[in-house]
RNA sequence: GCGGGCGUGGUGGAAUCGGUAGACACAAGGGACUUAAAAUCCCUCGGCCAAGGCUGUACGGGUUCGAGUCCCGUCGCCCGCACCA
């Protein structure tokens, strides 16, 4: 019989319905069952979902799908990232406000993700930007204000002379501002700082208990912390009027044991001994200001020339009186990291190398591998940065790197050097506090009150929320808080004197460290319910892009630890399992080339294919396009596929279905149209054949087949049950998928058997067992589909609802098993031997076939490998 | 610059712990059905030579009975670098 079409555009917003009047998505705090927090980060409102959201978003909802049917009670909320400055940006550009631009694209996406079918609590949703949130996090706030968590620092920003404000790093191109295209100067502001550091240690040794994280997110966040063993060393500074007051100068080093190698020091542009000298030598004074030109990313930093300006100033060596130094400014040393000031060891460290060869220091090998010729070792071009061998170096010669380490730390850090000891051990961190103030209007407002006479005061938790104003304009640069006629005014909670709001807001940063906690009670009045909070989290399994590999998650896992010594949760590591998935990538089309050329969408173009190659034509006039490379999906290259386009032509199922086939889900996904439409294909081809054996199907019970000539299909069906269980466990999305696919190519047959009529009982029986397991294990992906055939089979009741099949033991082991077998490496034939043979009987078997006694001529094999189960080699 | 990752047919990828390289899909080619097209079904499909074999996982080395997988080096691409989210 023939089965209409499957139609999407009627089939889904049905079932979606049915879900809803069913409100099972809706999550009971109370339920008893065991508990399964799935979350998959959530969305910056910049205005349309894009396929790397439909991407997440599917693989989030199959674990909670699939975790769902097997018996745990699933918490998969949904919120907004909504705080930020692109709300800031449109309303420059725009003139709209970014409090109704924000909640207008929040509606636009909530109802794009609605259509996907997305097994979502949406009772539990917010926004960052709702008051009802930043609210609490207020509370947070003044809660590790208390705590001490907090303090004020002065801290460098990116300043637009021009635009007089400001800029994030990504607002730097060039070292110019975006806008003005002006040359950023770095500024000194008073900024409120998170004590991430307090944690350092702490960070980095939980990483080991994250055993259901990458390897390499976990070692990103290792080599951030950045902990180091070294030695603060003391320095004198030879007596010159210039020095003034600074008799000496303190280096953090993690290489002490190069000392002897050391050829000068160098300093940050903000160094004190450098601010001191810039005073009265203009030339320093000069390059000092050149260094603060850069920036302050720390990328722009280190791709810049390695330059530096001789202070004039010489210290003495601590092992040598006689032996003096001479002191450079250096613009790759960080004021904010160790002391920021190091000795330069040229022959055991590449930029200090380049900056000897520079400036024509001396270059003193200090270290050499083990194996070389201390008379004829000598340094070229690229620095000996191993350990090895002491060489030139006095007292230390002949000793390995690690042994000269210890002898000049014991030796320095028992002498006296103006009173106290040379040098001493140390441990240091390369992280640094977080900075979370912002000059900006769209964020949290940090909740503190500045007093003339009571100085910093925490707004009073009942006065809480501060809640930003509406009526600011955007038509000035600059934070339209500060200029806000009076938002600022109000008296002092302490002495009731007239005072200012603090004016920064938080980073959003902030916004996105607590929000997972704050899903497991959105309704509380505090910003959690601890008894919510604790026995939802940790987080079971997190899924997000690699992007966020380091900063957002470590300063979630430094909320986690601030919440807990605050009260407000009980545990330090907010993600149990972590899933980064890769990217959606597409072609580029461009027409033209140069200046002139511009990008076109691929809605646009039309793709013609002939012998093996591609052309790409523009779809209105014709003209040939240039098919560029494949890069993520970006407005500027207009290499974007629209959601809402796919949704309307395929639908759902074969949207999700086609994200999570193929790539493997943590590496890049490549967006083809004819990939979407051998999706497609599939999604028809699983209707049809459904639907054709459908009424045969509905009038028997399901019964797996033990013998007989439906013993293949329910062998087929639950091997394959067994082994989507398995992928599920491990998130292997796409190899899910080609199972699936084999599945249906296995079924394919017996199907159009059972629909012709030409099947026994046991066999239909059979068959409607394979297909109900068919349907469940592509529910998780396709539910709307899944729902739909559920319900032609005659099964009952929703797919969504029902429980995980299990699968029968005895139909997935084979009694025997065929083995390669390999002559010196090479497979050179098979052997089909009983899955429990012993080593010997195998053995036997293989040297009694042909083309093992062929290669053997008469000869004994060298060595038989047998590896059981796997592979038998035999060496001749 | 520093840190992390990736590289397998025409294409996306599979290969669980070092054990049959190319599962599954896309594209392409051929055939069946059809007045025709679409849809569907069947066959072929890494390269080289005729079988049988040789060769092949970015490139160059190494370890091993055996390497896509481990080690060393080179090249290319991607992510992060603290105010994008």
């Amino acid at each position: 019989m023939a089965v209409e079409r499957y139609n999407p555009r009627e089939v889904e917003p049905r079932w979606q319905a049915k879900w809803n009047e069913a409100d099972i998505f809706t999550t009971d705090n109370n339920d008893p069952r065991d508990k399964y927090y799935v979350l998959e980060m959530f969305p910056y409102p910049s205005g349309r979902i894009h396929m790397g959201h439909v991407r997440n978003y599917a693989m989030g909802d199959v674990v909670a799908r699939y975790k769902r049917a097997r018996g745990f009670n699933v918490l998969h909320p949904m919120g907004w990232d909504a705080f930020g400055m692109p709300a800031e940006n449109a309303a420059m550009q725009n003139k709209t406000h970014p409090k109704a631009w924000t909640y207008e694209n929040i509606a636009t996406m909530r109802k794009q993700l609605k259509s996907l079918g997305l097994s979502l609590d949406w009772s539990r949703e917010f926004a960052t930007c709702d008051v009802e949130y930043y609210h609490r996090q207020q509370h947070l706030f003044l809660d590790f204000l208390e705590k001490g968590l907090i303090y004020r620092k002065k801290s460098k920003v990116n300043w637009d002379p021009v635009d007089q404000t400001v800029l994030a790093n990504e607002q730097v191109i060039e070292g110019r501002g975006w806008r003005s295209g002006a040359l950023v100067e770095q500024r000194e502001l008073t900024q409120w700082f998170f004590k991430i550091t307090d944690f350092a240690q702490d960070l980095l040794e939980s990483l080991d208990t994250l055993d259901q994280w990458p390897e390499k997110v976990r070692l990103m966040q290792k080599n951030w912390i950045g902990r180091s063993e070294g030695l603060t060393l003391r320095w004198e500074v030879v007596s010159d009027a210039a020095a003034g007051e600074f008799k000496e100068v303190t280096v953090y080093t993690t290489r002490p044991d190069t000392l002897f190698g050391a050829s000068f020091l160098a300093i940050a542009a903000d160094h004190p001994l450098a601010l001191h000298i810039a005073q009265s030598n203009p030339e320093v004074a000069a390059f000092a200001d050149e260094c603060r030109k850069t920036g302050t990313s720390l990328a722009a930093l280190e791709t810049a020339e390695k330059k530096g300006m001789d202070t004039g100033i010489k210290v003495r060596h601590p092992l040598d009186p006689d032996w003096e130094l001479p002191v450079y400014v250096a613009n790759f040393v960080l004021m904010d990291y160790g002391t920021g000031a190091i000795f330069g060891c040229p022959a055991g460290d590449q930029r200090d190398l380049d900056f000897a060869r520079k400036y024509g220091l001396p270059v003193t090998p200090v270290v050499m591998p083990a194996d070389a010729d201390a008379s004829t070792f000598e340094i070229g071009d690229e620095a000996f940065t191993d350990d090895g061998v002491m060489i030139n170096s006095r007292f230390l010669n002949g000793m390995t790197t690690e042994a000269a380490f210890e002898e000049i730390a014991s030796r320095l850090e028992a002498e006296m050097f103006n009173g106290s000891p040379r040098a001493e051990r140390k441990v240091n961190y390369r992280l640094r506090d977080w900075g979370i103030s912002r000059q900006r209007y769209w964020g949290c407002p940090i909740p503190v009150i500045h007093c003339e006479d009571c100085g910093i005061v925490p707004v009073p938790k009942q006065d809480l929320p501060v809640q930003l104003p509406d009526d600011v304009t955007f038509d000035k640069p600059g934070n339209p808080l500060d200029r806000h006629p009076t938002w600022r005014q109000v008296s002092c909670p302490h002495c009731g004197k007239n005072a200012l709001r603090e004016t920064d807001t938080m980073d959003t940063f902030v916004d996105s460290s607590w929000y997972f906690a704050r899903f497991t009670a959105p309704w509380a009045d505090a910003p959690t319910e601890p008894e919510a909070a604790n026995g939802w989290l940790p987080v079971d399994q997190y899924i997000g892009g690699i992007e966020h590999a380091i900063l957002h998650l470590l300063y979630s896992r430094f909320f986690t630890r601030a919440m807990k010594e605050t009260g407000h949760v009980n545990l330090k590591e907010p993600f149990k399992g972590l899933f980064t998935q890769g990217m959606v990538v597409h072609e580029t089309y461009r027409l033209g080339s140069g200046m002139n050329g511009q990008w076109i969408a691929p809605a646009d173009i039309r793709i013609e294919e002939n012998d093996g190659t591609r052309r790409a034509f523009l779809l209105s006039s014709n003209e040939e396009v240039t098919i560029g490379s494949i890069e993520k999906m970006s407005k500027s290259k207009k290499n974007v596929v629209d959601p809402d386009d796919i949704l309307a032509s395929y639908g759902s199922d074969t949207a999700r279905f086609f994200v999570l086939s193929d790539s493997p889900p943590d590496r890049d996904v490549i967006w083809t149209e004819s990939g979407v439409e051998g999706s497609h294909r599939f999604v028809q081809r699983l209707w049809r054949l459904i639907g054709e054996a459908a009424p045969h199907l509905s009038e028997i019970a399901a019964n797996p087949a033990s013998e007989g000539e439906a013993l293949a299909v329910s062998q087929a069906a639950h091997k394959t049950l067994k082994a989507v269980g398995e992928d599920f466990d491990k998130l292997a999305f796409n190899k899910a998928v080609a199972r699936i696919y084999e599945l249906l190519n296995a079924l394919a047959a017996p199907l159009t058997k059972v629909a012709e009529g030409k099947a026994d009982e046991a066999y239909v029986a059979a068959v409607r067992d394979a297909s109900c397991i068919l349907v469940q294990i592509i529910a998780p992906i396709m539910p709307h589909l899944a729902e739909e055939c559920w319900n032609l089979i005659g099964t009952g009741g929703l797919v969504a609802k029902a429980a995980w099949p299990q699968f029968d033991t005895a139909l997935v082991v084979e009694s025997e098993i065929t083995l390669p077998v390999q002559i010196n490496g090479k497979k050179r034939g098979e052997l089909t031997i009983a899955r429990d043979a012993h080593q010997n009987e195998v053995e036997a078997a293989v040297l009694a076939l042909d083309f093992v006694q062929n290669a053997l001529d008469g000869q004994q094999p060298k060595k038989i490998v047998v590896v059981p189960k796997r592979i038998v080699n035999v060496v001749v």
